[in-house]
DNA sequence: GGTAAAACGATATAATGTACCAACTTTGTC
DNA sequence: GACAAAGTTGGTACATTATATCGTTTTACC
């Protein structure tokens, strides 16, 4: 079992995060012979500026202030197009947004743990969990090619029964 | 481990879903002391008129032919939201779209199973697997409320693997 | 340096979902 | 039945998310 839950939760040294994944980005990119062009690379960062699922016309706004000319949706959809193909960054359908993914490379399915209070959302990945999953749908007859689960809930730092 | 994959996927009476969801629908509401007003109930039966989820703007296409006059999105949503609330109906995030739940009124939560060559979903629902996400999650310091679990794969007619 | 592929810019538009307010219907009470 | 309150619907406008299309620019490669 893996997970960023206990970093993306609490108080910790995000630019750290920042770091890892954009050397994480260009690390996949040159095994995957890709470019990481300049758009992409400030929209990958972007997405990582916190761990709250940002939504594409979000970065459509934030964009200027950091590229200093106007770029239009399609841009930033092709984009997110590309970074989700190379699994840099996922989306979480029931917000319509998108969050960086702490551990691309590494082959994983995800559980998206998304905070109703804080937003803040982050992804644990367990390789009995997904087992279970493929078990239970090829019970039902299903041949299960992918999957996607999001829980909704209250995070460590947002849950008063947690000890901090 | 209760699941409508097998008739969901494969030819059935399915007059007999339909009836079966019409008369679930009214016990459900009259339990709730709610009211299945008549775009409530053809918007729950459009729903119904296959396992494949609808989205809400076919539901406008298609509710002109069964009520004789157009009815606009505001309405559309607001049945949908007063099905959703009942748990007569199920959202499928990625996709946009709605289906009716085969066993509303039983706690539960689901796996939803979407076929991606027909389009079809079936939903299963498994105390085990929702017992693994609680603790999965729940070892990631997250408290959870609710949950969505989606799948894409091949349903039972559509993968050649399945004997028929 | 010529060429093909990839990426980007720009405009328009599609698809999904909601805010708002007026009008109508049902329900409960007198 | 008359009335008030709550619930439901009609209708317009608009917000949000996503894509189609096409011309231009940049990059990669020989
Ligand atoms: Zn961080
Ligand atoms: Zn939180
Ligand atoms: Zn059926
Ligand atoms: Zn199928």
């Amino acid at each position: 079992m893996i997970s960023n839950a206990r970093s993306a939760y609490q108080v910790h040294d995000h630019q750290r995060c920042i770091d890892a994944a954009l050397n994480r980005a260009r690390q996949c990119c040159a095994a995957a012979n890709a470019r990481l062009t300049p758009i992409r690379e400030t929209v990958l960062l972007l997405i990582w500026k916190s761990h709250k699922p940002l939504g594409a016309y979000s970065i459509v706004e934030q964009l200027p202030a950091l590229t200093g000319k106007r770029i239009q949706p399609p841009s930033v959809y092709r984009a997110i197009e590309f970074l989700l193909e190379l699994r840099l960054i996922h989306r979480i359908p029931s917000l319509n947004a998108f969050i960086g993914c702490p551990f691309p490379g590494s082959e994983h399915s995800d559980v998206f743990m998304v905070c109703r209070q804080c937003g803040s959302a982050a992804e644990v990945s367990a390789d009995n969990l997904n087992q279970l999953i493929a078990e239970t749908t090829h019970k039902a007859g299903f041949q299960l090619e992918s999957q996607t689960v999001e829980v909704s809930g209250l995070c460590l730092a947002c849950n008063p029964e947690t000890p901090h």
